[in-house]
DNA sequence: ATCCAATAGTAGGACATCCAAGTATTTTTG
DNA sequence: CAAAAATACTTGGATGTCCTACTATTGGAT
């Protein structure tokens, strides 16, 4: 029987300590890996009966959090850290779906911005409930415990320029 | 100017404050993708020079430690959380690069075994030293913290059953 | 004022991921 | 023992992501 006789990640973590001596960074990342995975998946399949994916609600989610109601699509990668191309791609399925209208900008025509539809709005509304409901899939966690993950989690973040750009 | 005048994350989480009060759940899972987004950024430009991409890492890594040094594709999707076709879909690749071999499991004719060349294991070792160098981007993070917050994201693990499968 | 650089977005291609469906093999069951 | 169920993997299709151009528009520099 090939079958594995350990713990492949806690493994993984000794022998990095043997060998190198970054265990912790080592079981660290790949349990952000993994607890992405296991979030996105859940995300997704309470998201799916709503006919949009988790990167898509983002989308849907910054667009009603804008005062304005608009956002060019270059911020809309910004703040969701995603290529150019990915937002260009993720736009053009929610228009095609009518959840966000594109519309040039008068003001710099090279700008394309996308506002929610009002069926957009209503499938973020379902949607968002949905996630509540399902409450992120973090039960196994204590509010405090979330937010003490928060903080860490925010320090790489901050580390990494996903920050400050509130400037622009 | 359409710019934002507030972080949307923060702000996000304020909002959900407000209407729903599951701020802290959805802060932290939108922190979890941010950070595995920056951090599997980095990686895999790490590892591009590497001809490697952070997915086929782990799949070379996983087979490094295992103890007899073959691994049935079902096992590897099983610890690395990935689909069967996913599993296939990298082993394929890397077997066209040279750094596993594929071979049939006598012992059950249904299963494909996925082994390291002598290649894969420099790869490998090549690849480790340059996450090794980069400290898998976590300098902004105490050994201490790292084990903090892996031990909360260990609670999650746990919860949705990426853990207990050791028996197999 | 006019060329040139920077910016915004799009098109095409590669990779990874999932799902649904299909094949092959093994195990279970009646 | 034969049929049914379970298991292991692959194929084809859809999404999302990134990268490398490429177009259009704007802003700066001489």
């Amino acid at each position: 029987m090939p079958g594995l006789d350990f713990d492949p990640i806690e493994r993984a973590g000794e022998l990095w300590a043997e060998h190198i001596g970054e265990a912790s960074a080592m079981r660290f990342a790949t349990s952000v890996m993994r607890v992405q995975q296991v979030l996105l998946s859940q995300f997704d399949a309470v998201l799916k009966p709503h006919d949009i994916t988790f990167s898509r609600y983002e989308v849907l989610r910054l667009l009603s959090f804008s005062t304005s109601g608009k956002l060019p699509l270059s911020k809309i990668g910004e703040r969701l850290m995603v290529h150019p191309t990915s937002v260009t791609s993720l736009v053009d399925r929610l228009a095609k779906q009518g959840f966000v209208n594109r519309e040039h900008d008068a003001d710099d025509r090279r700008r394309v911005l996308a506002s929610l539809t009002p069926t957009g709005k209503k499938v973020l509304d379902a949607a968002t409930d949905a996630l509540t409901e399902l409450n992120f899939g973090l039960d196994a966690l204590t509010v405090e415990q979330q937010d003490e993950a928060y903080e860490l989690l925010k320090i790489i973040r901050k580390a990494n320029e996903d920050w400050g750009t509130t400037e622009a």
